[in-house]
RNA sequence: CGGGGUGUAGCGCAGUUGGCAGCGCACCGCGUUUGGGACGCGGGGGUCGGCGGUUCAAGUCCGCCCACCCCGACCA
């Protein structure tokens, strides 16, 4: 590519609003405007990583479907015999890949979704990107400035985001239970206007949240009971119900069954599905709504007042909590999500199989998106100096930076022209700046872009027929004979 | 959800008591330069985030909305 044709051009300034040095510098280099709009500079860098995974990918049986083409839909026309699982089946589409894992069992599905995470954690290493491996199996890049919030175990190095890490599980509380009571609580809509009016620690309330959920094609109402003090976790309400979308419930709908928002609760509802957090069952005596404006009840109790179909961990964790494994208080961090799995229950519209016993089962599911822009923006914050970008060569756009600089006596430019079509022949990618621009110019770009070796054509070493050879990853260069190029190129490659 | 901030040329920014929309970089032309972001002269480029209001006159004042950034909090 000769630089003078090339689309998009490198910036003095880096925008105002960029999140990270990385993008900083991915900007001003010419490789993107924002992270959903690549230049083609971005676009090879982009292209090549997306080609390390694509060979990963082969050499662990994935294949390649279209983007359109629904793994779900296809394990249901396709999969008849448990000889055919499991499956790889992935498919390529901006920011990223998409895998689908089609397995005969959990422990297959799980076993295989293991085998996907080793090949990214090859290619992070190879890229030598520090990452973070969740409990539930996503993988992270830990960044200041991440938009998610993990937290870690400074002992036993467990992870997980906010909304999924584990709790450990609480003894019941010994006390007695206490006879139910309704109390006139005017003004106390809020789970901490009601707190603050009894004079009681929000611990000691029940939080009532009504959600609207899809699951499979039909809707269904869910009443939702989780402690005062606690944050419910829509992924784990999502997981526990199997809900694909959710979405709070309008003030007509909760009335529709018979709660009154602002003082609901579960006490009392018929034909309302009722999930409750598992630290209701062992929290006695909680205020909860009393399904009437203005009015609480005072010791509810599960089991005894109300019950659920359903008892999970379904609240957000926070730093400080035990960690599930060891206990030990757990720290947070920011971090930005790399590759996130889902791993689905297996439902009937996933398809089903023949086994080995002649059997009907269901194929396991296990999703897997790898987001290969933020891979890229990771790369250009884990890469760069003060000067610009040093990406790793395998994810560079270029392989060379060719720099020709005008001579007084003699053509360099020509002598640059021909370089450049000799070292394409070679199969090494060439950015040729033929701009007529000055020399400081032409390094500045060449250490901003980043390719990873530099070669300086300029009359001063050309009169005795030398070239200059320079890494971008180290300050000096080296004299090198015009003719010894190409093979000093593939050599050091 | 609340509070604060920002929004003016591709990028970075200035714009005072309301009075012709500016600067640096980038871009175009000519000339001089030419090994680490040159210089001179000339030039082009604007829905001042959007809608409405006040006013003879609004980038500027008022109201509403939108987007992004920072901080905080979070619910039936």
């Amino acid at each position: 590519m000769r630089f003078s044709q090339l689309f998009g051009q490198t910036l003095r300034e880096a925008p105002a609003d960029s999140a990270s040095a990385g993008l900083a510098f991915l900007a001003r280099a010419a490789y993107l405007r924002t992270p959903s709009r690549l230049l083609p500079l971005g676009q090879r860098a982009y292209n090549r990583l997306s080609g390390l995974f694509h060979s990963e990918l082969d050499l662990i049986g994935g294949q390649e479907i279209s983007p359109d083409a629904v793994p779900f839909a296809l394990a249901e026309s396709e999969i008849q015999s448990y000889r055919q699982l499991p499956r790889l089946l992935f498919s390529r589409m901006f920011p990223g890949m998409s895998l689908a894992v089609l397995a005969p069992s959990e422990g297959s599905r799980d076993k295989q979704t293991a085998i996907i995470l080793e090949s990214v954690n090859r290619i992070t290493s190879q890229l030598k990107l520090p990452i973070l491996v969740s409990a539930s199996a996503s993988v992270f890049y830990p960044h200041i400035q991440g938009s998610t919030s993990l937290l870690k175990c400074p002992t036993c190095g467990y992870i997980e985001p906010l909304e999924l890490a584990q709790h450990t599980a609480v003894s019941p509380s010994p006390e007695p239970l206490l006879a139910a009571e309704k109390v006139l609580t005017p003004e106390c809509p809020t789970i901490e206007a009601l707190a603050g009016y009894l004079n009681l620690p929000e611990s000691r309330t029940a939080k009532a949240l009504m959600y609207m959920a899809r699951i499979g094609d039909k809707e269904e109402f869910l009443f939702v009971v989780v402690r005062g003090d606690k944050v419910l976790s829509l992924p784990k309400l999502k997981q526990v119900t199997g809900a694909i979308d959710l979405y709070p419930a309008s003030v007509e709908q909760i009335e529709a069954v018979g709660a009154e928002p602002g003082y609901a609760s579960p006490v009392g509802l018929k034909n309302v599905r009722i999930i409750v957090d598992e630290l209701i069952p062992v929290s006695p005596n909680l205020v909860a709504g009393a399904n009437e404006h203005g009015y609480h009840l005072l010791n509810t109790n599960y089991g005894r007042d109300y019950n659920a179909s359903i008892v999970a961990d379904l609240t957000t964790s926070q730093a400080g909590d035990p960690c599930p494994k060891c206990q030990t208080p757990l720290e947070s961090l920011n971090a930005e999500l790399l590759v996130s799995t889902e791993r689905y229950i297996p439902s009937v519209n996933f398809g089903s199989f023949t086994d080995e016993h002649g059997q009907s089962a269901p194929v396991w599911h296990a999703r897997i998106r790898i987001d290969i822009a933020r891979l890229l923006t990771s790369a250009a914050d884990t890469h760069h100096d003060d000067k610009g970008l040093t990406l790793p060569a395998a994810i560079a756009p270029f392989d060379v930076y060719l720099v020709a600089l005008p001579g007084k006596t003699l053509d360099t430019l020509s002598a640059a022209d021909t370089l450049y079509e000799n070292l394409q022949t070679t199969g090494a990618s060439v950015l040729y700046d033929d701009r007529n621009e000055r020399a400081g110019v032409k390094f500045n770009d060449a250490d901003l872009i980043g390719c990873p070796v530099r070669i300086t054509l300029g009359e001063r070493n050309l009169q005795n027929g030398m070239i200059e050879y320079k890494l971008r990853s180290s300050q000096e260069s080296q004299l090198i004979p015009l003719h010894e190029v190409i093979s000093h190129l593939q050599s050091t490659a």
